[in-house]
DNA sequence: TTGAAAGCGCTAACAT
DNA sequence: ATGTTAGCGCTTTCAA
């Protein structure tokens, strides 16, 4: 938004340099039919006037901004830094850049239709758009969209996901073959996916060992460190409390260790905790001796690659498109006699 | 970036509703001119072709986007998280949105003129602009700017920055009245202001003490974890190791913990440890025994502020606005014999 | 190789 | 209260 008199535009430029603005246009874009003199002498003057064109007015007439838009509902939560840093790694190698929106948090709209705008807006000026944990199902724009964690669980764009169920399953057994018989679970979000596939598994853990579900031993959590705290303090609480407790991401994994110190036990002779999600920044603080890999940055970076693939105009090949999680021992549960 | 056929637009809109475009427009913008019932009327069709105004186009018009551009220098640094934060909650009770621009990382460009580019694009879509620690002097925009701990001492555009020299003499003279007289400090990145104040604090709070000072104890770290552990293994394998370590930022003052840990010292009872900027996060993770709170997000609250109030028209009161710093003692360090 | 001119989707005078 | 029209800064035919 200019004030009053625009900053240097195109034009002024043409006129510096004494050619029509259509040359200037030329060579702001590479094209190869402007004479080598006339190409420098109009760089050298972009370079003196210090000008740079209007993003606004580019997105409105060309199509190849290289530039990548991201919405994630939350800036600040972990998770959205983590998804940042995989799609910034992505970009850098194919020299995008990358715009991201998002609202003060006004929830004058809903999830979905806030999404929409969104979405809409930045595809005005961005090439594709990444949408993190989308309650939309449907977006639109013509621009390419890839979403990541849909909410929907046979999304209808492109979509990449990890192996929640897999994962939640493999830690299960985990814990299960070591002899825990009573495992606590704290959940997420339940109106995620992620979170919806973790209980699943946990579900079918117990299931598969023959263990009846105790409802008791399942807390809803909503993947955030205080309530993690809460439910764990409320699980260690009960006359018979849980030997292993699975959180189902890693904030929750760190208020869980919180209330186990906090109660005089020790982790992991005590008690047995384990966590899904594994953010590397969340590595140091949350020594969870089990941790499932989701793998957050894998599953972003992959998003971009798919969305650039797109913009180029390639077709993608599965749909969603699964990053595997890996269960990660940092070290052994206690074994149970 | 449409494709083909672009997507639904303010004509197809004013087709639909029976009106020109410029009655849309209106509606659009909440003029007060516009006939109840015409404005239901095309409210509704907006809603039903699920209509989006394009950014691009409006940025190139209007002036008030109610939008604020941000340009960091890394996503996904625990500084740069928080600034966001701090930004995102005043727009949030402004009504205000954001949108974030950032390069892959190609250091194709200098620091600078890469921020500069940054600037001139992020404002013609944007009401005003938010840098992070700028090297840029100057921006090439009628949009205000306004910048966050700007690495010249006196920046010529509105900046927030913190009382780092204070800081870090509160520090020193907290932990010189504890008995310490060997006290080692970890620098950060000599090219921030940040880093030359809170090391001119560390010298000064010496100085004042008629301490002389030892060039041994001073390690030059860059603000990251890794380095802060290998300064802080440097100190300590010191032939006459520092009773305490004063690290520039948390992140350093992470690495010494570890380090101190490793080396089989006791933090605080072996080593004295002190850190500057108190990210939420890392309190959590860092028990260092003494810390600075900078208070990254209440500067970078103020500097959303700050940014509104310019491009309201007003004009700010002193430049730069300094947040104060504020000692924190978690723990008492030990007091010297 | 270059310039002139026609828009892109939108807002803001100016008309009606 | 609404429509007409002239741009905004830029890209992109189409001529020259």
């Amino acid at each position: 938004m200019r004030r009053k008199k625009a900053s240097v535009t195109i034009r002024d430029v043409a006129e510096a340099a004494g050619v029509s603005v259509s040359t200037v246009s030329r060579v702001l874009n590479n094209k190869d039919d402007v004479a080598p003199e006339t190409y420098q002498k109009v760089r050298a003057v972009i370079e003196e006037m210090d000008y740079t064109s209007s993003l606004a007015a580019r997105g409105i007439r060309s199509r190849r901004m290289h530039l990548i838009g991201l919405i994630v509902p939350d800036v600040g939560a972990p998770y959205s830094v983590q998804v940042m840093k995989g799609i910034n790694r992505a970009i850098a190698e194919d020299g995008y850049e990358l715009i991201l929106y998002t609202g003060g948090d006004a929830r004058k709209e809903s999830a979905a239709s806030q999404e929409r705008r969104y979405v809409s807006l930045l595809s005005s000026i961005a090439d594709g758009v990444i949408v993190v944990t989308p309650t939309a199902t449907s977006f639109a724009t013509n621009s390419p969209v890839v979403v990541i964690d849909p909410n929907t669980a046979r999304p209808n764009c492109p979509a990449v996901t990890a192996t929640n169920y897999a994962g939640a399953l493999a830690v299960m057994e985990y814990l299960i073959g070591l002899g825990h018989r009573r495992v606590g679970f704290i959940g997420g979000r339940p109106e995620l996916q992620s979170a919806v596939q973790r209980l699943r598994g946990y579900r079918d853990g117990l299931h598969r060992a023959g263990i009846p579900l105790d409802p008791e031993l399942i807390q809803a959590g909503d993947y955030t460190e205080e309530t993690g705290f809460r439910c764990a303090q409320r699980l260690l609480a009960l006359p018979q409390p849980p030997t292993a407790i699975f959180a189902a991401n890693d904030q929750s994994a760190i208020g869980v260790l919180r209330a186990a110190r906090e109660a005089g036990l020790n982790v992991p002779d005590d008690l047995s905790v384990a966590g899904f999600d594994n953010i590397p920044e969340s590595v140091y603080v949350s020594p969870a001796l089990t941790t499932v890999d989701q793998s957050i940055d894998k599953m972003s970076y992959m998003a971009a690659k798919m969305l650039i693939g797109l913009i180029r105009g390639e077709v993608p090949e599965s749909n969603p498109y699964e990053i595997p999680t890996q269960l990660i021992i940092r070290d052994s549960c206690r074994a149970l006699a």
